[in-house]
DNA sequence: AGTATATAGTTTATATGTTAACAATGAGTT
DNA sequence: AACTCATTGTTAACATATAAACTATATACT
């Protein structure tokens, strides 16, 4: 359905760009809200899922430390601080010491955590192919090269 | 640039659908940060801008409920109570009472509030015309069907 | 008219995000 | 060793988002 009825406006748009852009926005809440909606059967948040998924393929049994948790998330470092606190509280992850550098937090998930991880992840992997589905491979690759390029024509801006 | 290098990430995705979800995730936010930047030059927030853009487009003389402005962003009409506050106390819109229903507010732009958006409008217009540069009409029209399909899919997988 | 139901807005508790200021630690230079 | 600068994490103040429970009002139905 078109945004203009999804979102009950009641005229159009006049550009094209405008269009596209808020597309994009609305397409991330829909996603959002449907990834909630499945993570708080589970009692989890989309965001916690995600430091989840990175810890599990990203960190290995290294672990992440907070700075790489947010670089891998976009976010600001001290976002990081109270989510972790938060999962932290809920004994899905611990913080632990990183020998050498006494600045660092190493970010581990505790065994709670992975049982659920591991519970969590066949479930919302269906999810991501039920939301992407009746693309080939190419669209999708089509559509990932699409959006590169916006992000590239931002930070290009930003300069 | 791939999402892997912008995230640093170590390994890439082994699932295509897993890669595009997250390529729209993470050029919303992309464009929430660049929008955000602007917008804090003139005091603003990006969501306060769009208040004020729904106010102008879709409110014309009228206005808009606070119901209607939470079904036009996609948001929860709780949220809209706090972001209408804080507007009002900033004095960029006011409530004002709809005749015939006393339980409804009907939001409108104050003089000082249609004077910032009739500056802000062209510049962030420029920002979205570079963030959308280099596609052709018909690319971008491309760009918002696929993204239609995804929301269709979404909502179908939601029943 | 009276009752039940629906709608609009607010409040509270909670999660996620930002920036700015701060403390602790590490690294490089002289 | 001492000084400077960079990095890591935390805290505080704030904006935005949700769900659930609440009040006030409107509407529909018998």
């Amino acid at each position: 359905m078109a945004l203009k009825e999804e979102l009950k406006l009641k005229r159009g748009f006049d550009v094209v760009e405008h269009e596209a852009m808020l597309n994009i926005y609305y397409t991330t809440a829909s996603l959002k809200k449907r990834a909630d909606a499945f993570f708080k059967t589970i009692g989890l948040t989309d965001v916690q899922f995600n430091v989840m998924m990175l810890l599990n393929y990203q960190g290995g049994n290294d672990g992440l430390s907070q700075v790489q948790l947010s670089d891998m998330m976009l976010v600001n470092r001290a976002n990081v601080t109270t989510l972790i606190d938060r999962m932290e509280k809920s004994a899905l992850v611990a913080r632990t010491s990183l020998s050498g550098d006494r600045r660092t937090n190493i970010i581990k998930m505790t065994v709670k955590g992975r049982k659920i991880f591991e519970k969590a992840e066949p479930l919302y992997d269906q999810i991501i192919k039920q939301a992407m589905a009746g693309f080939s491979q190419l669209e999708l690759k089509k559509l990932i090269g699409v959006l590169e390029q916006v992000r590239m024509n931002v930070n290009k801006s930003e300069k």
